[in-house]
DNA sequence: TTTAGCACTCTATTGCTTTGACTGCTAACA
DNA sequence: TGTTAGCAGTCAAAGCAATAGAGTGCTAAA
């Protein structure tokens, strides 16, 4: 299998991708003949078919039928494909319609990914999802502040410095004096301003309790709060758009196989794990079959967006093996360059989220 | 068809129903007596057969074929069953998983009815969904706040009476003094404070403006806040659970079907327009069949969950014709009496969630 | 009115045959 | 040595006929 494919080999192998990507159905020598290969014969073509079969590339259903590729076969497809052509593959009327939904609805974070989803899945026909990773635990709480209402209640306010803010309405006992709420709300503030999220989930009770003897009653709703915070924010957001697209695929006709996809790609922690699992390093990743995926009959293909170094989050498709992967690259390869760009100013200015 | 049946008829076609509610194939004559009437021959079973087939309550696939039933004989089945009857239905592990699941996890209202949701699909393996309606536009703003913070940023905090608290940064200039950020809070609570929603919706423009005059820049922004916060809330909350179930029953194995069911069961707005159009002076209501559904191949059940006299919301289960009526109504019945129970508690202290 | 018995109908299953789509092989050719 | 034409062989899929089985409706008798 190191051994290098002959060009006329690379040449067969790609068509038959590119076939079988189009029609779903097995390819036969005389198809390659007539769409790709007129200056031969399709015996030549059935020769070299053979000795590609033998390395492992494709193989036959039954003997009588077509060839059909194999996991070997996607990959060499898919290294063939580069990005620098690749970004030609969508037209004038796509590239537009990304570019007016991406901005159309420019919100909050969250609002961003789960429409970048969307559109991902609008333009490919295939099942996309977006994994925001910027809920993390390093996000450091930038202020806390403590509002008395009416009524005995309180809210408490955390700013953290990717913007976020949570709220919740908390208890107070109706004679307590707003002076004391106040300085509750400065205690708060100095011991939780300036900390990571993950510092925070380690704090030890006891060790907190010495620092603000007294207020234990309204600190003991906000550490309350926070933990809900936390194990609702810590986890990464997940968007899912599109997941009955896949049932028009002729791979998942069959109810059992839609079923097993779709109880996979609707349980929003299973998704997480299969798309966080690769590398962070890698901008693209192409994952083809069950081993590779964890989902049957399946590619997936992931982008991972950047800001800097870092990696905010990533996008990516799901679909059947024989899908149409210049143009997911390219899909994906765009909106990876919006989303860094959007995401890079955001950052700078993180409460700037409408114009 | 206004006549009544007699009570041997009546008796045939309760078994068939539920013979056919179990096997879901069609029923025979044979079936029938030796399942649930040994005393007379399965030829006296015929006849009677041939009378309800006239009368329209039950046909024949084809000739050779047992009965099976059509709407009307649903309706007749639904009818027989009593509320009373109908709560000894459940099993003393299945109430008591009900409870234990119900009262676990007493978050907020919205966690409420999701956790509701589950629960009915996970008793009943039906697909289940709960519309809460708590969120409608008639929610009074009690208190608005704006707090200052760090940076040139404010928040907004919305205070209704449901205990809702919605918020968001917005801009201030770096150089607004703080007096003026309160001076203008003070004018937003005098605005808003004691409105509902629905109202606020049909402000005008102008009419505002001349009430806080030089205010208009961090006005502006409460106002595009509070139309998003509208937006977001004033649409019903639909919770679906269990939607792969239905995959799972015969009816459903042929892929369109299921397609077709799911993208109707997935998006929320034809959920709500669903179950929200009957009557909401009915306790129970059964639908049968496309027309009455809606969805194909479906029976609806729904109940509207009151604290006094108005609907909170509604939950039900929608399934194959065929499903399991009794068990459906027993389990609605009981969440039902627990939601109203723990909702009546919750209206009195809007805030007490977490005890 | 009920019942037993029987003829009739229609689906589902099975096995068989035909068709057609491909291939692999072989022998001739450049 | 590589390429090609031609042909025999294979196999899935489609079509068809025969059969089995489930269940009814009808009739005549109890």
């Amino acid at each position: 299998m190191s051994k290098e494919l002959s060009e006329r080999k690379k040449k067969i192998l790609h068509a038959l991708v590119d076939l079988y990507i189009s029609t779903g159905q097995p390819v036969s020598s005389a198809d390659i003949q007539s769409k790709y290969l007129p200056e031969v014969s399709s015996a030549t073509i059935r020769a070299e078919l053979s000795a590609l079969e033998a390395l492992g590339y494709i193989e036959q259903p039954h003997t009588s039928a077509g060839r059909v590729p194999l996991k070997d076969a996607y990959k060499f497809y898919v290294d063939s494909i580069d990005g620098s052509n690749a970004s030609n593959m969508l037209t004038d009327q796509e590239t537009e319609f990304i570019r007016g939904s991406f901005f159309s609805r420019l919100g909050q974070i969250e609002d961003l990914s789960k429409e970048a989803a969307k559109i991902i899945s609008d333009v490919t026909n295939y099942t996309s999802f977006v994994v925001d990773k910027s809920g993390d635990g390093n996000v450091t709480i930038d202020e806390i502040k403590l509002i008395p209402l009416k009524r005995g209640k309180a809210v408490v306010l955390i700013v953290t410095d990717k913007g976020m803010i949570a709220d919740k309405a908390i208890d107070v006992k109706e004679d307590v004096k707003p002076e004391y709420i106040e300085t509750a709300g400065k205690v708060l503030n100095k011991v939780f301003a300036g900390k990571t999220i993950d510092e925070i989930k380690e704090f030890d009770q006891k060790e907190i309790e010495q620092e603000i003897q007294g207020f234990k009653d309204i600190f003991d709703e906000v550490l309350g709060m926070l933990r809900m915070y936390i194990s609702e924010h810590s986890s990464d957001n997940v968007f899912v758009e599109g997941a009955l697209k896949m049932l028009d695929y002729p791979e998942y006709q069959n109810i059992d196989d839609a079923k097993q996809f779709l109880s996979v790609i609707s349980d929003k922690d299973a998704v997480s794990e299969i798309i966080l699992g690769d590398d962070d390093s890698i901008e693209f990743t192409v994952r083809i079959g069950k081993e590779d995926s964890g989902v049957d009959k399946c590619a997936i293909i992931t982008a991972a967006y950047k800001v800097g170094d870092e990696v905010q989050g990533k996008a990516g498709v799901i679909g059947p093996e024989r899908m149409d992967y210049k143009k997911v690259i390219s899909v994906l390869d765009y909106i990876k360059k919006m989303f860094s760009s959007v995401l890079g100013s955001k950052l700078l200015n993180p409460f700037d989220d409408e114009e």
